[in-house]
DNA sequence: ACGATAAGTAATCGAGTGATAACCTGTCAA
DNA sequence: TTGACAGGTTATCACTCGATTACTTATCGT
C-alpha cells in the first residue's frame, strides 16, 4: 500500500477526483479484497474523507464494481493490444510467448491482479458473480479472437490463474520458503520473476 | 448454504460438538470467504451460540485456519488416495485424467474448493498467506510425487486453479448467460460438468 | 465584486463485529 | 445422592462499518 501522493490535497475537479479515488481503491481492494476493505480504507488511501468515496460512488458495491471491470478491461485491453501489434499464428508457440509476456508484464502493476482475483472469489456475492463472469468471458474472447481452439485458450487462462493465485499468496516474496514452492514459483512465472522483483521486494 | 442438520441441539462431547462446528464453518467461509464471513454466522449454520464458536477456537482467524488446512489436507489425500490405488504413468495420458476426475469428484463438495479459493485470496493477511503457500506446496509436491517434469505438474495444478476460479464466480450454474462463458465451461469442465449438476442446481 | 454552483468535510447514526465475563445445567464418578 | 466438572448460554462491551445529513468553502461566470 504505498503512501498518498496528494500532499496539499487542492481543490480538483469532479472527474480528476474520481479517477484518483478510484486508483485508490484498486489498491486497497487489492490488498484486502472486497469484504475486507472499508470505505473509510479506501478514503484514507486516496486523502479524502469517508462519506465523500460513498457520494462519489453510491455505495461501496458499486465502487468495488467499477474498480474490477476496470482490472478486467485493463487485461483485456493489453492481450487486445498485444494481438494487434503483429499477426498472431495460434500455432506458433513464439507468438504464445510473446501474449503470456504481456501479462506478465502486467503483474508490475499487481494491483489489477490482484482486484481481478478477489471479484473472481466474492462470486458467492451475486453482482460481483455476474461482473466476475463477463469479465472472464471478454478476456477469454479476446484469447480466442486469435482463432486458436477453445482448448487452447482454456490452457492460456489456466496459467493466467495460476499466476494470480501465486501472486495472491505472495509466493515470490516467500519462494525461499520451501524447496517446493520455490520449484512452483520459479517453474509458473519463468523468466518473467525476474521482472517483478521490484515489485516484491518490500511491500 | 445448507440449513443446520441438528435439531434437537442436545448434549454433545467438545470432540463431536467441534468437528460439527468445523463443518458449518467450511459452509460458512466458502460462502462469503474469511472478512465476509462472521463468528456469528458460523454459529448460526452450527447451531450453537456464537460466543461458543469463540471459546472453541480461540478466534476467528484461528477458526479459518483450521478449516482451510483441513480443506487443502483433504484435497491432497484425495490426490494421494488416487496415486496409491494404482501405479501412476507420469506419461501417460489416461492417467492424468484419473487424476483429474480426483479433482473434479471433490467438486460435489464445492465448500472445500471455495475455501481453498478463499484463502489463497486472502494471502494478503500474513498467516493465511503462509498457510495458502503451505497448502499449494503440498499439493504441489503430491503431484510431484508422481515423478513427473515440474511444468506437467504445474499445468495439473492450473488448470486446477481455473475450476476454482469457475465454481467461485458459479460459472456453471450462468452458463447460460452468455455463449463464449458456456464454451469455456464446457471445455473446463469437461465430461465431468454433468456430474456437478446436482451440486449446482439450487443453490 | 458577487453570488451560485460544485468540491469537500465534520458530525453522527444504527446495525453489526469479535471477544469477554458471568452464569446455568446435564452427566457421571464416588 | 451429591458435588464437581464439562458443555453450553445470556448479557454485554468496545469498536468498526456503510451511509445520511447538514454544513463549509473554493472557484468561476457575469
Amino acid at each position: 500500500m504505498s503512501s498518498k501522493p496528494t500532499a496539499p490535497t487542492s481543490r480538483m475537479s469532479a472527474g480528476d477526483r474520481r479517477q484518483l479515488v478510484l486508483d485508490a481503491a484498486t489498491r486497497a481492494f487489492a490488498h484486502a479484497g472486497y469484504a475486507g476493505t472499508s470505505t473509510d480504507a479506501v478514503a484514507r488511501e486516496a486523502g479524502v474523507s469517508q462519506p465523500y468515496v460513498v457520494r462519489i460512488f453510491g455505495t461501496k458495491l458499486d465502487l468495488f464494481l467499477e474498480v474490477f471491470a476496470h482490472a478486467t478491461g485493463r487485461i483485456a485491453a493489453a492481450f487486445q493490444r498485444v494481438l494487434a501489434e503483429q499477426p498472431f499464428d495460434p500455432d506458433d508457440e513464439a507468438d504464445w510467448e510473446r501474449l503470456g509476456t504481456a501479462y506478465t508484464e502486467l503483474l508490475a502493476d499487481r494491483d489489477f491482479l490482484l482486484v481481478m482475483m478477489h471479484g473472481f472469489s466474492a462470486g458467492g456475492t451475486d453482482e460481483i458473480g455476474a461482473a466476475a463472469r463477463a469479465g472472464m468471458a471478454g478476456i477469454f474472447d479476446v484469447i480466442r479472437s486469435t482463432g486458436c481452439s477453445d482448448e487452447r485458450a482454456r490452457d492460456f487462462i489456466a496459467q493466467g490463474m495460476l499466476l494470480n493465485v501465486m501472486i495472491a499468496m505472495r509466493a515470490p516474496e516467500h519462494a525461499g520458503d520451501s524447496g517446493s514452492l520455490a520449484a512452483l514459483t520459479t517453474c509458473a512465472f519463468g523468466e518473467s520473476l525476474a521482472r517483478i522483483a521490484p515489485a516484491v521486494a518490500p511491500d
